[in-house]
RNA sequence: GCCGACGUAGCUCAAUCGGUAGAGCAGUCGCUUUGUAAGCGACAGGUCACGGGUUCGAGUCCCGUCGUCGGCUCCA
């Protein structure tokens, strides 16, 4: 559903609605006065409500919780709307902490019931039904007869800071869904169960693709043979574009002096994700979170003329980079990874080229791995995280605005999200849960060209300054990787596919012929196991089935006889008889073409 | 990092009140020679994450460490 249209529709009000009664029941099942409560929001697909009580609450008192929701839902409330003053609503809300903190930014103006900046006045209002009574600006459905008691489920609780403020107090919140009906609620139930079998983390281990290992380190993956196939081939692939698009490629080393990273600006601007120093000879040395110094260097080590520009120079660099514990999740977020990083040295005049050149061949990239819904955000300064003069800034995120424009791609503003050094561009993939994660950035970078006294002789013989760009396509091998198994289903298209074929014999005497067949198609470079097993036909593609392996290729005296392989795909398709050098055909097309299926 | 939950065989899980650690799948071996999603049997597989404590006795209770999961930013 689209944003715009689920705010204030049914379903939004019916979750609004839903939190209230929530809140009531979380109060109700606390000594008087021992619950404060703080906001309740909808959300996409269901609500939360923050709460801060004497206890950590207890699987149990979900169950509680939703038994009271669903005595008040059998009972006929009106939600009712009051408007009223500050002094009222603080009389209201005296013994509620955190009202009275968003009275107080209603009150001043700018900040809505939430506490979230608005634009628009504010009106303070409250909503009741029963015997209670929220702070709210609505809206809500009729009345509790307008929610259905068998449409509800409370899901979790977590942790959640006030305010989204680490500095401020814990709150617990409880996440929770609600829809029209019954068969909504498990239509939903049902989806989150789907998607948990696409996790990458579920297929990593039955498809034996990655593993981290304790004794290693949080965030650090092992890329097992299955994965690192498929790692191969993406790699392959996008190397050889990389090389037909212009691009160089360099190799830099891992780790360098503490300088480097003083003059980059690193040990300032980004010393919380780096690493502490290493002591080599005394010398303090750090390991790379990023390639940039390095490219920049090679950079420096001759004289550049503006006839040598633009320079695109690729490295598949790998990095190191602190990420706090609690944010590290499967291949999606770790702490050492490997950029498909790039830097581009131009000159002023080709920065928008290069810029639209760049963007063009990240769709491309992308398209060739079957990427095609992804969120564009324009990053935007932080004033208190990145230095230089504002001027430069508005004129770079401009620049890259355009660009976006020109290649008619929609995007939204990520306000203060950009890099230290400056604004940029990024390309968002959606996870099986709906979570977004990025994978493309595309960095304007008019800072470290400055700090590394990079310059190039122009046509009037005169020294200036290149522009930067920084740039990753897929982003991380390892975020990518596990984008890319959440995007399949683990079901890799055929030029992707770990293993791409299986041979089965149905029984032991066409062992000799299968073997045969494998090597023809291997020495074509076909990646193709036998199965040996003694066990039954139904049992071998049941296992290659839940390997999602692209072709079963079955072999009994029939296909022996005629010199062909009976051809089962993983959708359960079944085709006719074929030889193997027609089946090579097919296969060729597939993986020129990239099929999706 | 913080709040909460969890950690038992390669995987998925069980073990009542604190009383000898169990199953299915996977693996190995044997039998079966099989026609499109699980043939039959046997064997093997464990420092119950790690360290400490309470107890006659700890997978179970307590403390710490490590790791994982959900959330904390987005999800309007």
């Amino acid at each position: 559903m689209a944003k715009d249209n689920y705010l204030g529709s049914e379903l939004w009000r019916i979750r609004h609605s839903t939190a209230h009664v929530m809140a009531q029941a979380v109060r109700d099942i606390f000594p008087e006065g021992a619950a404060k409560i703080a906001i309740g929001p909808p959300i996409a697909d269901g609500f939360y409500y923050d709460f801060d009580l004497p206890r950590p609450l207890t699987p149990a008192d979900l169950e509680e919780i939703e038994k009271r929701m669903r005595k008040v839902l059998s009972e006929e409330h009106e939600f009712i709307r009051r408007e009223l003053s500050a002094d009222e609503a603080r009389e209201i809300f005296k013994d509620q902490t955190y009202k009275q903190d968003l009275i107080a930014g209603l009150e001043a103006g700018g900040f809505d019931e939430y506490g979230e900046p608005i634009e628009e006045d504010t009106v303070i209002s409250t909503y009741s039904h029963d015997d209670f009574v929220d702070l709210c600006r609505g809206p809500h459905v009729g009345s509790t007869k307008d929610l259905n008691p068998k449409a509800i489920k409370l899901l979790n609780v977590a942790g959640a800071y006030w305010r989204g403020d680490e500095r401020n107090p814990m709150l617990q919140r409880i996440y929770g869904t609600a829809w029209r009906t019954e068969q909504e609620l498990n239509k939903y139930l049902h989806k989150l169960e789907e998607a948990k079998k696409r996790d990458h983390r579920r297929l990593g281990k039955d498809l034996d693709l990655y593993s981290t290992n304790p004794d290693i380190g949080s965030g650090l993956v092992l890329w097992h043979p299955n994965g690192a196939y498929v790692r191969y081939k993406a790699e392959q692939y996008c190397m050889d574009e990389h090389l037909k698009n212009g691009y160089e490629f360099v190799y830099t080393p891992h780790i360098g002096k503490a300088q480097l990273w003083e003059t980059s600006g690193h040990l300032t601007w980004y010393d919380e994700y780096m690493y502490s120093a290493l002591d080599i000879d005394g010398d303090p040395y750090f390991l790379k979170p990023m390639n940039c110094p390095f490219h920049i260097m090679i950079y420096k080590n001759s004289l550049r003329s503006y006839r040598d520009l633009p320079l695109r120079w690729a490295e598949w660099g790998t990095v190191y980079r602190y990420e706090r514990s609690g944010v590290l999740h499967g291949m999606l977020r770790v702490r050492g990874f490997t950029q498909d990083d790039a830097h581009i040295f131009c000159s002023p005049e080709q920065m928008p080229d290069e810029i639209d050149r760049v963007l063009n061949f990240c769709l491309h990239i992308l398209r060739g791995f079957g990427m095609k819904e992804f969120h564009a955000y324009l990053a935007t300064r932080d004033p208190d995280k990145s230095p230089g003069d504002s001027e430069r800034w508005d004129d770079a995120t401009e620049a890259l605005r355009a660009a976006l424009e020109r290649a008619q791609l929609p995007f939204d503003i990520d306000e203060g999200g950009a890099a230290f050094y400056g604004p940029k561009i990024d390309l968002k993939m959606i996870d099986a849960l709906d979570r977004e994660w990025q994978l493309s950035t595309i960095q304007f970078d008019f800072n470290l060209p400055d700090r590394f006294d990079l310059t190039y002789i122009a046509e009037d013989g005169k020294q200036h300054r290149p522009y930067m760009i920084h740039r990753a396509l897929l982003g991380s091998m390892e975020r990518f990787m596990g984008v890319l198994v959440e995007h399949y289903g683990g079901a890799f298209p055929f030029w992707l596919a770990p293993t791409q074929a299986v041979l089965i014999p149905i029984t032991d005497r066409n062992l000799p012929y299968v073997e045969k067949a494998a090597e023809q198609l291997r020495e074509n470079g076909i990646r193709v196991k036998v199965d040996s097993r003694t066990d039954r036909m139904g049992a071998k593609i049941r296992d290659a089935e839940k390997l999602k392996i692209p072709y079963m290729l079955v072999v009994g005296d029939r296909e022996e006889e005629a010199g062909t392989v009976a051809p089962r795909l993983r959708t359960g398709d079944q085709l006719d008889p074929i030889s193997i050098e027609e089946l090579l055909v097919r296969m060729s097309e597939e993986i020129k073409n990239h099929d999706q299926v």
